[in-house]
DNA sequence: ACCTGAACACCGTTCAAGT
DNA sequence: ACCTGAACACCGTTCAAGT
């Protein structure tokens, strides 16, 4: 934290970001933010309207730090990387996604976003309905995916198998198909939920590529 | 709002409920939710032991509301009855999705909830890992498909056209290929987003169901 | 037992005052 | 111009007091 230097909208919102990924979105205060920047709460007022508009910014960061595709390379290749960018991204600043549904407005950081994802699919030779089709099936995945990675009961990765029973209590008898799901992914010791993504992913992309072969 | 009566753990997150919907999460507040019950703040500790056990419960109330799959029915059938009532849920109920990041610990109607849809895969013949995989991706889809319907810019539906300009502004050269894709969208009077919900999980479930097929 | 008023440490925001 | 202290109406929560 760069103290004592002179305020600015950016210097604020990555002092936010900061102080979300440090003790969640609920520790994003006016007052916190600003005691990360040795400042003041009423100071943050001379660069951003109000809160509302601090975490419109917020939530763009996050999509600043998720890599741009690339329209020359091969679609699909793109959106591979893209897909695997944006999870990680949204992975590692878990807040970013809670914020979307609240926040109608996209920034300007998702908006070219998207664009550059609509660019790649377009120069591919994909239909306007085509491209849609791809676009929101992928972003459903990734989105969704991270999601249900930070909730999913068989999907927490290193010591999952004692967090279950801890979390859940004794509860075999109650979802008993949640049990024997779960003993029976712990005996295949090849099991990692998180390569899950990639094999959605590629689930996803051999149907579009199929769709496309299809009908251009 | 059936105010004075008896409070209870229940009558509390139902009325939590009726605030979310409507003036979103961020409504939320003791004394509001009281306030739906003609009661005080002060009141609800007495039924629940603080505010995140509060949020915990309105959590699952969101999951309570989402048929049931039925194990007994095809696989095929099943899950997409299942995914058409979970978007109607939470679309209904956005502020549902935005709480989901932030609560790592399912509640019983969630556990039920997927206790039955592995009930569903299993009792079709899916093995575990086939199972985890068909889950993750179709739980992913639906989830991120109410996140995306909430914030793209082509998702509004109805006045979309004047939206997008209004929203993001004389933005036609910033963002020319989200242009470019819109403009062709609605020279297509045939289109409608939402459609691309059962699309993308027909598509998803094809290729489910092509998995299967080839290794059960 | 169940409910509630007053009180405490917070919060977003306004406004007047400082430089 | 940029920053900030005091003040206001909120918030979650504790505690003592009511029934």
């Amino acid at each position: 934290m760069a103290a004592r230097a002179r305020l600015s909208r950016d210097r604020i919102i990555d002092a936010a970001a900061a102080v979300a990924d440090r003790g969640g979105l609920a520790a994003v205060s006016m007052r916190n933010v600003a005691a990360e920047l040795d400042s003041e709460a009423m100071s943050l007022y001379h660069h951003v309207p109000n809160k509302e508009a601090l975490l419109d910014g917020l939530a763009d960061w996050a999509f600043l730090q998720i890599d741009l595709p690339d329209p020359a390379k091969p679609w699909r290749e793109s959106m591979t990387a893209r897909a695997t960018s944006a999870r990680a991204v949204l992975g590692s600043h878990p807040w970013a996604l809670g914020m979307l549904e609240s926040r109608p407005k996209p920034g300007p950081a998702l908006l070219r976003h998207h664009d550059r994802v609509l660019g790649c699919l377009s120069e591919a030779g994909f239909s306007a309905a085509l491209a849609t089709h791809a676009f929101s099936t992928i972003d459903a995945f990734v989105y969704g995916f991270v999601l249900t990675e930070a909730s999913l009961p068989f999907a927490a990765g290193e010591g999952a198998e004692a967090a279950f029973a801890d979390e859940v209590g004794a509860s075999a008898d109650d979802y008993p198909y949640i049990a024997a799901h779960r003993a029976e992914l712990l005996a295949d010791k090849t099991f990692a939920f998180a390569d899950e993504f990639a094999a959605g992913l590629d689930l996803i992309l051999d149907a579009i590529e199929a769709q496309r072969r299809a009908a251009p």
